[in-house]
DNA sequence: CATTTCTTGTACCATACGGTACATGACTTC
DNA sequence: GAAGTCATGTACCGTATGGTACAAGAAATG
């Protein structure tokens, strides 16, 4: 027997259902009875059809994972605009209020990555990944793009603390029109020289 | 009856042994029955000296943020260093292995407060007035120390998931040294023109 | 010494949790 | 239509949790 005991094939849309009840909560600790409730389904479906709830969890986290990379396409941006206009955009739809359930979500999921679970980690490894390749996108520097995530997790957190979204936009900004000046600066210098 | 139902004086060293425990677990999603186990004394004598577990966990806040304050005091940095050399010196502090504890604890009064505790709130504002204070000696202006915040952050969460403390560093460096090249610049230009 | 108050251990309670046993009915397949 | 499989509800189990009842010593206080 492999690692995956039993999981039969899901009825439509379950799965959905129950990444969208994490995010209503903001976390991936509901009770299997809360998450029943929000579902629709007797928890002792929700065991029969994932198996377990560590199950539950882990298949939660793969479809977020792939709601996550849908929501932030490269395509999903304007093409050809400049750095600074394409992280706003980034950092604008993180926040959107429609999607703090989400950004909890995730939230919560690095919370258990830093706790150890071996799964969050691998969620956590591809989502910066993902956030890394479409900054790559807008950004040469490879030393800027990693600050730039730094930043926009520190934003996240003051984000959801604070509940304002300003600092975090100011702090990306500046760091975007600071290597936009450095670029355009030795461009200059490298031309006039 | 106000808030505080009843607490009674707590013996010597109670206090700093369970901020320990919470420490060493890195976090305050301890059961009183494993707090007890670690500290040395009944759960029952638990309630009976803090009332509550609430009571606990808010006491055990306010002593860490304490312990925290004197941690990183203003005092504790070399005098009259550069920005640069202080914000390493801070963040090699706050990554040193044996304090990875307190910043578990600290990541996770932080997750207490962005699923709304007041205190943990609390706890939050503190720390950032705290660490804005501290940075404010070394940097002038006050965008940048915002910044700084925000990239310290997200460089703890990378640091506790991944164990790795050179992307923060990194990052770090760089906010300073393109801040004090700035700086220097404008200094420079305003001594020319 | 008598009485009251404080301290502590043991045993317990109610609740919530993840998960299961079992029964019952529906559906398929021969 | 008999036999087996699947889906589902109800009732339950074992464990962990925060917290309490109660009793019994220990210490203070008249």
């Amino acid at each position: 027997m492999t690692s995956q005991a039993k999981s039969r094939r899901l009825p439509e849309g379950l799965l959905d259902s129950c990444v969208a009840a994490f995010a209503e909560a903001g976390t991936l600790d509901l009770s299997l009875d809360q998450l029943s409730r929000h579902v629709g389904i007797s928890k002792r479906m929700l065991i029969h059809y994932f198996g377990s709830r560590e199950a539950i969890e882990h298949r939660a986290m793969l479809r977020l994972e792939d709601n996550l990379r849908a929501h932030f396409a490269p395509e999903s941006l304007p093409a050809g605009s400049s750095a600074e206009t394409a992280v706003m955009a980034l950092w604008r739809r993180a926040t959107d209020p429609a999607s703090k359930g989400v950004l909890l979500l995730t939230m919560d999921v690095s919370r258990r990555a830093w706790n150890g679970s071996a799964a969050a980690r691998r969620f956590y490894r591809e989502q910066q990944r993902l956030w890394a390749a479409l900054l790559g996108r807008f950004v040469s520097d490879k030393a800027v793009v990693e600050e730039i995530l730094q930043v926009l997790q520190g934003a996240a957190v003051t984000y959801l603390i604070t509940g304002d979204a300003q600092p975090g936009k100011r702090s990306l900004k500046r760091v975007l029109t600071t290597w936009t000046a450095r670029v355009g600066q030795e461009h200059r210098k490298r031309h006039t020289r």
